[in-house]
DNA sequence: TTGAAAGTGTAGCCTAGGCTACATTCCGTG
DNA sequence: CACGGAATGTAGCCTAGGCTACACTTTCAA
């Protein structure tokens, strides 16, 4: 392929498929495009997800989330935790007064929820293929927000085949 | 400070690592904290990556990685891709002259392996699970960036000990 | 050869997510 | 009961990574 320079060359090889009028793009154009798109919004999320997770945990343990503990655990300033704790509650995840710790409303509390289930699963399937405990949670940690709901059910069900 | 009312129970009770209290200041905290720091740090790279990727892919199938097509191909508008390209270069991952195309510099095709690579093994992984093909490529894109070497040996061992 | 289309580059704006510095509130003690 | 230290909140700054709008090259075809 490879025309030469600058050169457009008709189609951009691996192809076969014709070019819908859809600004000429190649369906594997397009797949891989929504693939990355999804991946930048999965990672917009990320930080969300996590905050929702550990103040679920915070209040689980000992019935309070305060932003300092918050901010401890996740590694950042006490500031970002609460900028942080305000996209939730302008997201509706959150609700806190002034001094007075944060909470999860209904929607937060299912989307804790759901982290959870989905953070457990993931763990595990590495340590059922034999990733060390360790590394097992410290990749869990960036790995689950980018798996789908298909491939979760896919790792249940290679769970509970294996022994 | 913190044994007010507002106080955090001597140990995180239900925190799924056991943590032996190896004295002052909860180590599962500081190993919470670290693993979302390393998170952070992996989405930063993560884009580079993608885009060096890209760029040794439209180097091998066409001779020419152009602002354009890789725009189209990661799904942004041309203009962020020419910023981070800007970035690549500023990093040293990429050259590129005023309309000239972009190409990569030693150290952006080694990285380009490396993700190459890695990318190669985590679909070959989902797939060996049971996952299907598509949810595998796209699932992969995310999950790619966050998995750690340790991991990924792992991951070869698992696959080569599979027929 | 020249002019329009396509590609490239620049400027300016936005949000997310970090930070530090400073101001304010709370609360256990002295 | 007042005070000081910790927690909380606010302001302002920064980078990454998006976008649109506009300006400038390059290339191709008439």
């Amino acid at each position: 392929m490879a025309k030469t320079t600058l050169k457009r060359a008709g189609a951009p090889a691996g192809a076969g498929a014709p070019m819908s009028a859809t600004g000429g793009k190649l369906p594997a154009e397009r797949a891989q495009a929504r693939r990355f798109g999804k991946t930048r919004s999965a990672q917009s999320s990320a930080v969300l997800e996590d905050y929702v997770e550990l103040i679920a945990d915070l209040l689980a343990e000992s019935g309070e989330a305060r932003p300092t503990d918050i901010a401890r655990r996740v590694g950042v300033s006490h500031a970002t935790a609460i900028k942080t704790i305000a996209r939730l509650k302008r997201d509706g995840m959150a609700t806190s007064k002034p001094y007075r710790g944060v909470f999860l409303t209904p929607a937060g509390e299912a989307l804790a929820e759901r982290v959870r289930v989905r953070h457990r699963l993931v763990v595990d399937l590495l340590l059922a293929i034999g990733v060390p405990a360790e590394a097992a949670e410290a990749d869990a940690e960036g790995i689950e927000h980018h798996v789908s709901d298909a491939t979760l059910k896919v790792f249940t069900q290679f769970l509970q085949q294996k022994p």
